[in-house]
DNA sequence: TAGATTGTTAATCGATTAACAATC
DNA sequence: TAGATTGTTAATCGATTAACAATC
């Protein structure tokens, strides 16, 4: 308990999923408690993970009745840290960059995007998604004296990797990465790669058969 | 061997690695052969396991020697099905919607987007990133028309499942959804979900804690 | 109380890693 | 040949599922 017991992605997701079936049911239900039935229906997993999984973030469900929808949405987001709130700056103002600059999950994430970078010095100025786009030159001013802890690549796979250390060296602790290219960080840095081919590959996989023989 | 042995998707992301890894590193140091070890290294993937991997995709090594990068990478892609062409649509011409379109990667799992619709009546008739939007009316008939087995969905989250449910009515396989919502679908539809919301949770989790205190 | 549901331990399953004989 | 690397089986590890006493 004491030393940090990392959690696992795969519980992480489930979390996750947990916490936005929770959300999404009680603007329709209210806040009746659900039991760990009721939740493993729904996102058909397995009952006794979801009781497992509750546990980890410490929270009691009672017999016979269930648990808190609000309780466990608190806990699970604590337990992630959704509720801190961290700095993000977004780095290419292509297409990729702009969809991400609207996208409005951030803030549930406790992340706020706070500029957006483009090394072509022709979009520098112009108006994206509401951010003003700005050079490169300033990604590392800007970084360090606002404290910004985390970054969002979405440059092309050629610019990814040095983008990235310029970065890591001042100071950014969480990549968001779209590009399919791997690069190295220090262990204290997290890199989370996007990974949109393996999506893709699987659905190629699942269409390499003609339709009726499955 | 006969009865269709459903690749897993882990299995499947890793092949996707190694086809990636071998594309990539033939254009520095040409066709000479690659050892399982010099894969694992560089992906930091246990030996064994590529050696496994390679196996299952029909790939025979050679001892003191290792795999023919070539053979690796056809051998995957044939096994996987990026060879058959299949046709695509993209629905939503939002800003993701767009990304989507100009994104390069599709080709490169054998889908070809061929159409692109939105809801919204001023968008139709308008060009995006090469493609002219087309109206919702119109998804029916030219899915229909031309046998597009593939559809990727980037529409806000409240029309998901409806777009989903039309689109399997009219013969599409396979669909990929951007917007975090469940929603059913036959047993021999595909509906990969791209999560992007557990991605940005795991680097929260990782931001939980100050700096220094890891 | 009776009985449904939790919390948690035990059993199962599958995936990952280790080992090593076969082989070029 | 000698020795590095494969192919594959066995051992380990972890994650998932089942079971059931505790409990409201």
């Amino acid at each position: 308990m004491n030393h940090r017991p990392r959690l696992k992605a795969s519980l992480i997701s489930r979390l996750v999923e947990y916490c936005s079936f929770l959300e999404a049911r009680r603007s329709c239900t209210g806040i009746s408690p659900i039991s760990s039935g009721e939740i493993a229906k729904s996102l058909d997993i397995d009952e006794s993970q979801i009781r497992k999984d509750l546990a980890a973030v410490g929270v009691r469900g009672t017999p016979r009745v269930g648990y808190r929808c609000q309780e466990v949405v608190r806990n699970i987001r604590q337990k992630l840290g959704l509720d801190r709130e961290n700095l993000a700056v977004i780095v290419g103002a292509g297409r990729l960059g702009g969809a991400l600059a609207c996208y409005g999950g951030f803030e549930n994430y406790g992340l706020r995007v706070i500029g957006v970078f483009d090394s072509d010095p022709r979009k520098a100025g112009t108006s994206l998604a509401g951010f003003v786009v700005e050079p490169m030159e300033r990604l590392e001013s800007v970084v360090r004296r606002a404290k910004v802890s985390t970054a969002v690549l979405a440059v092309p796979s050629g610019a990814a990797a040095e983008v990235a250390q310029r970065l890591v060296l001042v100071g950014v602790r969480a990549i968001w990465c779209f590009a399919p290219i791997r690069f190295s960080a220090p262990d204290d840095v997290v890199v989370r790669h996007q990974h949109l081919s393996a999506g893709l590959a699987e659905l190629a996989y699942h269409l390499r058969r003609k339709p009726q023989s499955g």
